[in-house]
DNA sequence: TCAATTATATGCATAACGCATACATAATTC
DNA sequence: GAATTATGTATGCGTTATGCATATAATTGA
């Protein structure tokens, strides 16, 4: 479909590339200056956050990313001392751990990121916050097209703060 | 701060990052499957389509990178014949442009986006998208921090379906 | 006019990935 | 229960997208 010539299409459509855009930059950029890697690194850590003992191979398609690139993002977690690698039940899977240090930096990632979706948001009203949050939630629901795909959208959310979550199936 | 434990905190936080992280990836994909190419490459093209003769200075604050990874940036985009560099009014400096072909690339990379944007709404009635365009437009108004932020946020934008633009002092 | 500034480019290095392949363990099949 | 297949992990090697330090050319301004 050609959409540039259409005169006045919904301007929701665009409005919420350009947020989505801008908010993910910004979150970027503050967990960057937390923690100085890019990439899925820090989505790595915030989920084997809430799932320890998480196998390479899922953490991969969490992230999705090759299985080369998984490993490789764990030997640099390893080698910052952020994750460690442990005998897993079934003996060919590796169980993935976040160490103390690990841990510790999880939360100041999750922190970080709360901060920046907080002052965007600063602007709204109460209710406008909550009639925000409705549609949010609303297309949210309808976004996930698997069940891997569901975490995949909540890799870097912090759960806690995430009160009855919208991803169908994933309400913790 | 720490956010982690405060339990019922406004969930429109959270949300709002887990739908742009979302809606980013699909976009990046989309974008990715139709120029196999990822990072920045496919803002230039973007943005050198709606300010031709464009600096490589100016790009660079526009995609917010160092010099040298803009000058490489551009490197590609001319073997791949979809950039040119021409000559400039001020002698130092060189004036960007889309080839036809980059033209065309540019056409289609910003109805990917746009069909990927029209999906994920694709549940919302016409109301809600109203509602949400405005709660929409009145957070990104409040965003940038600076002149160059405002490129920055609308550096994928399809300026014509972007009726309005909130972007104070940016509409066209 | 000449020093400071601005715009671009290049050599070199690094981070974050992917592909092909190898190896170990588990599951399945006969 | 042995052989085959599938699954999970790791390594060698290559590529893409980036940055830092430095060089060069054009412009600006004192």
């Amino acid at each position: 479909m050609r959409y540039a010539y259409i005169e006045n299409m919904d301007r929701t459509t665009n409005l919420l590339g350009a947020l989505a855009l801008a908010i993910t930059d910004r979150i970027k950029s503050g967990m960057k200056n937390t923690f100085d890697r890019s990439g899925e690194t820090a989505a790595a850590i915030v989920v084997l956050g809430y799932a320890p003992g998480l196998s390479v191979e899922i953490l991969r398609q969490v992230l999705d990313l090759s299985h080369t690139g998984t490993v490789r993002l764990i030997d640099r977690l390893e080698e910052d001392g952020l994750v460690e690698r442990r005998k897993a039940d079934d003996g060919r899977a590796v169980a993935l751990h976040l160490t103390a240090k690990g841990s510790k930096l999880r939360q100041r990632l999750m922190d970080r990121r709360l901060d920046t979706l907080e002052a965007a948001l600063n602007g709204l009203s109460t209710d406008e916050r909550l009639v925000l949050g409705n549609l949010l939630a609303k297309v949210l629901a309808k976004l996930p097209e698997s069940e891997m795909a569901k975490h995949r959208i909540c890799r870097l959310c912090a759960v806690k703060s995430c009160v009855d979550c919208p991803i169908p199936g994933r309400a913790i």
